[in-house]
DNA sequence: GATGGTCATTGATATTTGTCAACGCCGGTC
DNA sequence: GACCGGCGTTGACAAATATCAATGACCATC
């Protein structure tokens, strides 16, 4: 599995996101808590049910949030990426485990201390306060792009977040003068569950988006998207936002490269 | 629409959960700083897009989250009922609005005020982290019960949330020998949307169960649950959890009576 | 009391999707 | 190299659901 390089723990906050309005003095605190893991694909990071000690940030790979059924079923309510914080401020057992999807590093902060700091920092509290917001909102968008009735417009929304919401990670999303390349980090099993139908429909509904040439299937994990505007109206969900989203994004990144 | 009788602004936070762990003291401020204000059903009460400018905490009634589509439709991604907090603390522009279901009324804060008084307070701090911790499991909840792939199954986790989601709420929930009282409050085609599906769908699938003898359905709004088993084992999602808290609820709200 | 509108319901039918089975591909192990 | 298991894919069929159309109940208005 491809990781990028990093220098060491001590430095491991800095580029992320969450934390980039926060004081040095914050910062620097943080960095003094923190220990960086390391976890191998499907192994549990947090379990249900299970009062956690720490408060996470997840430095590398791909989590999945995910409840776990009476007879042993998994079903997935979200993934985490580069940047995204996890573990319950203030809080007891979580609800949902936390399970590494791909190999991940995760930056893990004691709990206690971190509510200490919490507390005496505003400039940590309002960063904290932000970043579950967004969450927030973003399960709800999950929730919209779930209750699509047809299976294709729920595959179209889910590229098209994947697309908006992982733009800042670049081994996700290569930018390219056909299209935008999008890589699935999960199974298509595990995503038939995300999106609440099966794997043999989500296979068909995305070799249907490629027979209509909106996207091409580079890999099975890989996808390219050729046409954002057809793809947002399959999506049938508010395609203006989207597409205007994916086309920052586009400008954004082609100068770089 | 019946209304509670309340003792004025003042006395307003007193009995709402979410303030009931913050010291007299913070109540105070809070309630020194708060504006009672009604709302009549259908009536929008935060703009999406639109930089709201209060903390809201609701008193009475029902509000709809939801987001306007580009067509004019609009999609419901969860409920607010009495207790429950929205606005977006150090933040800026809503990605939902807000909408009344029913008739209702809010207790709003000046947000500036509320974030000065949150800076300096750990106790509301922590409140308001707990809040929102909350409602994010809140939606990953809703998540799973709408990607379940029966429409059946998906109304059935939709009434028992109502269940244990708002058992404070006694005009919601009348516990009866028979069984358990739920309201639904909003329209048939409101919680088609909701759960992804269509109006027809959701009273074939409530006919069906009624016919089962799982649900009497009294009204079309009033359901009356009768088998909580059965309606768990329909919704085909973690029962044991669904059957404890409403069998506690039961336990709880029956001598009572 | 009549009228028009919204809402929930029901039936008939077309479409979508889940289910079951089989196949090929790939990576690992022996 | 042979074997195996997991994974993605495809096909055929059954089941569930969306769609369209029509009806009746209820409410507000005239």
């Amino acid at each position: 599995m491809a990781r990028k390089t990093r220098e060491g723990p001590r430095l491991a906050l800095a580029g992320q996101k969450v934390f980039s309005q926060i004081r040095p003095e914050t910062r620097d605190a943080l960095e003094v808590m923190c220990r960086v893991k390391s976890y191998r694909a499907s192994q549990t990071v947090v379990h249900a049910q299970e009062k956690s000690d720490f408060i996470c940030c997840v430095l590398s790979g791909i989590l999945r949030i995910q409840k776990t059924l009476v007879d042993g079923r998994e079903h997935i309510v979200g993934l985490l990426v580069e940047g995204d914080v996890f573990g319950r401020v203030f809080d007891g057992a979580a609800e949902f485990s936390i399970e590494a999807a791909t190999d991940a590093e995760i930056c893990a902060f004691p709990r206690a201390q971190f509510e200490a700091l919490l507390t005496q920092s505003p400039d940590l509290e309002r960063a904290v306060l932000l970043n579950i917001t967004n969450e927030l909102d973003r399960a709800r968008e999950w929730l919209i792009i779930v209750s699509n009735q047809k299976i294709v417009g729920r595959i179209a929304g889910f590229l098209l977040l994947m697309c908006s919401r992982f733009h800042n990670i670049d081994h996700i999303l290569q930018p390219r003068p056909e299209g935008i390349e999008v890589n699935i980090p999960i199974s298509r099993a595990d995503l038939a569950h995300l999106l609440g139908t099966r794997p043999e429909s989500i296979s068909r509904s995305l070799h249907s988006l490629s027979d209509q040439g909106v996207i091409d299937i580079l890999e099975p994990n890989r996808i390219l998207i050729r046409d954002t505007k057809a793809l947002a109206l399959a999506a049938d969900v508010d395609e203006i936002e989207a597409i205007a989203t994916l086309q920052d994004l586009l400008k954004n990144h082609r100068p770089e490269r």
